[in-house]
RNA sequence: UGUCUCAUGGUGUAACUGGCAACACAUCUGAUUUUGGUUCAGAAGAGUCUAGGUUCGAUCCCUAGUGAGACAACCA
């Protein structure tokens, strides 16, 4: 497509999802005056994963892209379930994730007035009804999705009396669960949502926002829809489950508006990661029962846990937009969400050496007490990231693994006799190998070649291999933090009879070791991000002291001698 | 003997609304490299769930089947 089409160019075209392809034929037809107003409605009950970044980003993304505008809404129906430390939460990972509500923060339970006067109306056109039995009679009058339900006794109440009831309900005349507003649509309707759903409930209990002033709270469906038209909303976007709650959406806003106006509900697929769950339920449970540290370990994909790993806002915003939208179920890989950060982390990480797993070095010709400077690269990808200077000394600490005495073909590290090169410094070769009594090797005796120092301009002769190192004296010791996979099978819930996800749990998926890091980390601060040179990135953890820092690993580097060794 | 939704390489998403399938990750080669990183070049891998139909022509439209998912909280 080399040819003419400056137009083509312009226009930019690129493939639009099922979601902007309904868009844009909105806006064509000129329904709902052209507008674009999304929003994003969390329930303040836990605390926010990856798959409500992947919501996030495509609710305030589409408002960015059509000029139009995205809200925050806290769908806080439920106060027994509900509470003000997720709402701080949610705030903070949506602010931190790069959006802007601005001014247009809102609680469904602003809306309970109104909420209230609607259910009045509809109650007034016979279309609701009280209900006096237990949720475990109605229940058990709903039917299945293949048998119709049956009505209730009270189906039929003079609409006097229903609107007296429903006052009472308010005032608080009953106890908990008492009764129950239901909508009165269809028993027999083969969609069990439309079988007289409940509209509102009796909850004695203490909201985060409104206090004690309510008894009866609504459900979601009667919230929902209804917020949205309040606020305006053209897209009310949610995921597949909510498909079958969408003729209610639209029944119980038939019931109040006439306008043209009208908010319309389109479904998405929730993300599924692999190695992990996006459950709320199975993430509250493993916080609970301390199967990981709290909301924030940086192993389970919560919004707090994946900032406190090291990964950045820009990595996951490219991850959602990288993974689409569609209709279908999937499991994206997680390999996908930790590509995002490391091509991330490549532009803006500094790197740095760190030795994990130290081997003590003696240069036998380096002269005893001398300290040289070397001056280090902070990021090849990033000139302005500028340079920094290096301690060399006579001992100094390598990778144990960069060490075999009895090596494979293609190993290019440290070996017996064989040169590698010292990142930034000299070329060395292994003379000797010490041993404690148990054969384990404590020490190497190398020499150094003066002549070959990085950057002298005297190039004398190659060597396959570079390796990272420390010099002792001038090392910090440092606590990390290596994760892998909570999980051990790719798909969590895949277990046999009778046991939990929880059966799943990979016990070594946290392991916690000193090492050691260059001194110019000394004053590194709290999600600071690094690149510790051929091993992975890492960042700063808040339990970090000024006694002792703590690293967490984001992730690994490709490691293709790794793949090799595999084979 | 329910209703609704979905079905494209290993994974995910495309295919300008009918002109024989593209991109990313993953995988595998090779080159460059003072990170076995990055980058670069390349390869392999699907004939689009099945069977019919409409059409000159179907991933796309229609029908039937198959498979998967959702729905029976006073949760959202």
């Amino acid at each position: 497509m080399t040819h003419n089409n400056t137009e083509e160019d312009s226009t930019k075209k690129t493939s639009l999802n099922f979601i902007e392809q309904i868009i844009e034929q909105n806006l064509a037809e000129g329904k709902n005056e052209s507008r674009v107003h999304t929003r994003f409605p969390p329930e303040p009950n836990g605390y926010l994963h990856i798959g409500h970044a992947k919501s996030i980003c495509l609710n305030f993304g589409l408002a960015q892209k059509y000029n139009g505008l995205c809200n925050l809404r806290f769908d806080d129906t439920n106060p027994v379930k509900e509470d003000v430390e997720y709402v701080d939460s949610i705030l903070e990972d949506v602010k931190w994730l790069g959006f802007d509500w601005e001014d247009r923060l809102y609680y469904a339970s602003d809306y309970f007035d109104q909420l209230f006067d609607w259910a009045v109306k509809i109650i007034k056109k016979g279309k609701a009804y009280v209900d006096d039995q237990s949720a475990e009679e109605i229940s058990s009058q709903r039917g299945t999705p293949s048998k119709p339900g049956m009505e209730s006794p009270f189906r039929n109440r003079s609409i006097e009396e229903n609107l007296d009831l429903f006052q009472r309900m308010k005032s608080g005349e009953f106890p908990s669960g008492a009764r129950v507003l239901r909508a009165k649509v269809d028993m027999a309707s083969p969609n069990m949502q439309l079988r007289d759903p409940a509209m509102y409930r009796i909850k004695h209990a203490h909201h985060h926002r409104t206090g004690d002033q309510w008894c009866i709270y609504p459900m979601y469906d009667f919230a929902h829809g209804q917020s949205d038209y309040i606020e305006g909303i053209t897209n009310s976007i949610c995921t597949l489950e909510f498909e079958v709650h969408r003729p209610l959406y639209d029944w119980y806003l038939d019931q109040i508006t006439d306008t043209e106006y009208r908010p319309v509900q389109t479904e998405f697929a929730r993300l599924n990661l692999s190695y992990t769950i996006m459950s709320k339920r199975k993430l509250l449970q493993l916080v609970e029962e301390k199967h990981v540290n709290g909301w924030d370990d940086p192993r389970i994909p919560t919004l707090s846990g994946l900032r406190r790993r090291g990964y950045t806002p820009d990595a996951i915003r490219n991850f959602a937009e990288t993974i689409g939208v569609a209709k279908r179920d999937n499991v994206i890989d997680v390999a996908l969400l930790e590509y995002s950060v490391k091509q991330d982390l490549n532009k803006k990480a500094n790197r740095v050496m760190a030795v994990l797993d130290p081997i003590k070095v003696v240069i036998t010709n380096y002269p005893e007490g001398q300290i040289e400077e070397l001056e280090a690269i902070n990021n090849p990808e990033d000139e302005s990231a500028g340079k920094r200077r290096i301690q060399f000394s006579r001992e100094l600490y390598i990778e144990r693994s960069d060490f075999m005495e009895d090596p494979p073909r293609k190993f290019f590290r440290l070996t017996p006799d064989k040169e590698v090169r010292l990142r930034y410094g000299y070329i060395i070769k292994c003379n000797e190998v010490i041993k404690n009594a148990q054969g384990e090797i404590t020490e190497l005796h190398c020499t150094y070649d003066p002549d070959t120092r990085s950057g002298s301009g005297i190039v004398t002769r190659k060597v396959k291999g570079t390796i990272h190192w420390l010099s002792i004296t001038h090392a910090l010791e440092v606590e990390v933090r290596l994760y892998d996979r909570l999980f051990l099978n790719e798909n969590p819930d895949n277990v046999e009879e009778g046991k939990d996800f929880k059966s799943n749990i990979n016990p070594n998926s946290l392991t916690v070791i000193n090492g050691f890091v260059e001194d110019s980390l000394a004053n590194a601060e709290v999600e600071s991000k690094f690149q510790f040179e051929r091993t992975g990135y890492f960042c700063v953890d808040k339990d970090t002291t000024s006694e002792k820092l703590v690293f967490n690993r984001t992730v690994l580097l490709r490691d293709s001698w790794a793949k090799m060794i595999k084979k």
